[in-house]
DNA sequence: AATCCCATCAACCGCACCAAC
DNA sequence: TGTTGGTGCGGTTGATGGGAT
């Protein structure tokens, strides 16, 4: 016998949301918490399965988030937490404040990834292509050492192993300054430390307006206009509101928020 | 101006994990 | 200890916008 599915979807709205379902969920979720999201869209009056409602949320709706393209400086932290984690892309998120697993999943695979590729590292191992092209040809040398042929093709694959050599001498590069960085803050990868959010500093280029889908443009413009009622905003944040840009300075004071997410959970469930 | 193609990202799906019973 | 239900996670899909032709 299978599982039961997480919801009837009998009657269930799919697709992207539209701004009267976000302003639901937000201010069902501001009174009462999150807690029970199978029994949430009931209770919020959505026509939506918890899951769905879950993912809203921590995706697109939460007020920690930051919007925008990742910073450099994220984009590194991210390539070594992956190169150390692998795809666990909420255990990634969970060192950038402010960002959630899709996004970074989403980042990697449409800029990261490709960013690395050129760079003549491979995304998955992170190791230089090269590299592994040559134990890959070595493996195969041990299994038949005399099948390799002399092709011409050998002097291109060394012209391109030249120009690759640079492409990741110029990468290591970049990294051993940004590993400088991490020595200033004093951070190292390798302890894979939880990143206080006043520790945080990344210019936030907001600018870079929140995705152009048609929910999210609906979307953006709540959560701009939207009056959380029940909720108790950091000060900053309020100074802030007639920026475009105010989503971005949750880091300032991101631990309030988590202080509010905590208070929620606990107390809170209906 | 119309169409095609590609990049992006929000949302969905299915499986895994974990706690409660 | 096994079962069940709720939630989290990672992979994938599909809608959309924008650039190229």
């Amino acid at each position: 016998m299978g599982r039961q599915p997480c919801c009837d979807k009998v009657g269930l709205k799919k697709g992207p949301w539209t701004a009267e379902e976000d302003q639901k969920l937000i201010n069902f979720i501001l009174t009462n918490g999150q807690c029970c999201w199978r029994a949430l869209p009931k209770l919020a009056g959505l026509l939506r399965c918890g899951k769905s409602c879950r993912l809203r949320w921590t995706n697109y709706l939460r007020p920690d988030l930051k919007r925008g393209l990742l910073s450099e400086y994220e984009e590194q932290m991210v390539i070594d937490l992956h190169a150390q984690l692998g795809n666990r892309w909420s255990k990634i998120a969970s060192h950038l404040p402010g960002r959630t697993d899709n996004e970074i999943k989403n980042h990697w695979n449409t800029h990261i990834k490709k960013k690395l590729m050129k760079m003549g590292i491979d995304p998955l191992t992170h190791k230089p292509l090269q590299q592994q092209s040559q134990q890959e040809q070595e493996q195969k040398m041990d299994k038949s050492p005399n099948e390799l042929p002399e092709t011409s093709l050998q002097s291109t694959i060394t012209e391109a192993k030249e120009e690759e050599k640079s492409l990741t001498s110029a990468l290591l590069d970049y990294r051993a300054t940004m590993m400088t960085m991490d020595d200033i803050d004093g951070f190292c990868t390798d302890e894979v430390p939880l990143i206080e959010p006043h520790e945080i500093l990344v210019p936030v280029t907001c600018s870079s307006a929140p995705s152009s889908t048609s929910s999210s443009c609906d979307s953006s413009k709540l959560l701009e206009e939207l009056q959380f009622p029940d909720f108790d905003w950091p000060t900053d944040c309020n100074t802030s509101n007639d920026n475009d840009e105010n989503f971005g300075l949750w880091n300032d004071d991101f631990s309030d928020w988590g202080g509010f997410a905590k208070r929620q959970n606990k107390g809170s469930c209906w």
